[in-house]
DNA sequence: TTAACATTTAGCCTAAATGTTAAACGTATT
DNA sequence: AATACGTTTAACATTTAGGCTAAATGTTAA
């Protein structure tokens, strides 16, 4: 886990598409993988990196597995920019 | 330019520190690579990649080319993971 | 203008990322 | 237990990224 992991799973496109739709709600792997022109291989390799980057947590119902978003690993990365514009010589890291 | 080049470029561990250490002054090409253990080449294509993403911007002075962060750019990144955490309902895209 | 120095660009190589199809897995239904 | 369905995993092909060395470019100084 970690700032790179987090911005590595960030800097792919359909994987923050993937955050933006789950931001109304959490939906299965078939329903995220309808929206996209990929297969659904690789939306299930896309959801593995959000999950890795624990960007998502999944949890099976049935024969469906729906994955919801977590929004508290994105603390660090803002923090991190936030300390880029900030004055050096006043505090962190 | 955009989120998609300001993530990316942001994926990179060497790319960060380079920001990092941008924080507290410019830098000199010459500078910058002495940190890292890695060739000057290396450094002057992730240097691109921060420019390009429009993160750092150089000026050159006499031989030597000077790097500056720009942290502009990364407001957008923010405001973009703030949404994620946000209510859909409530406000933005 | 030649030499020296700082930096970038080009060419090559390897590793990592992303996409595809096909096989495997987990669960529900019959 | 057999089938069907949703999803993941494996194997493979292609693209992209990052590193290196060597060549090119820009600038200063002799």
């Amino acid at each position: 886990m970690g700032l790179q992991q987090t911005l590595k799973a960030l800097s792919d496109p359909i994987r923050r598409e993937i955050l933006s739709m789950l931001r109304k709600g959490s939906l299965s792997a078939g329903e995220i993988t309808e929206r996209f022109p990929v297969t659904g291989a690789s939306i299930s390799r896309h959801l593995s990196v959000l999950k890795d980057a624990d960007l998502i947590r999944d949890n099976r119902q049935g024969k469906y597995i729906f994955y919801e978003i977590n929004t508290s690993v994105l603390e660090e990365a803002m923090l991190w920019m936030a300390s880029l514009k900030g004055d050096p010589d006043n505090d962190q890291k």
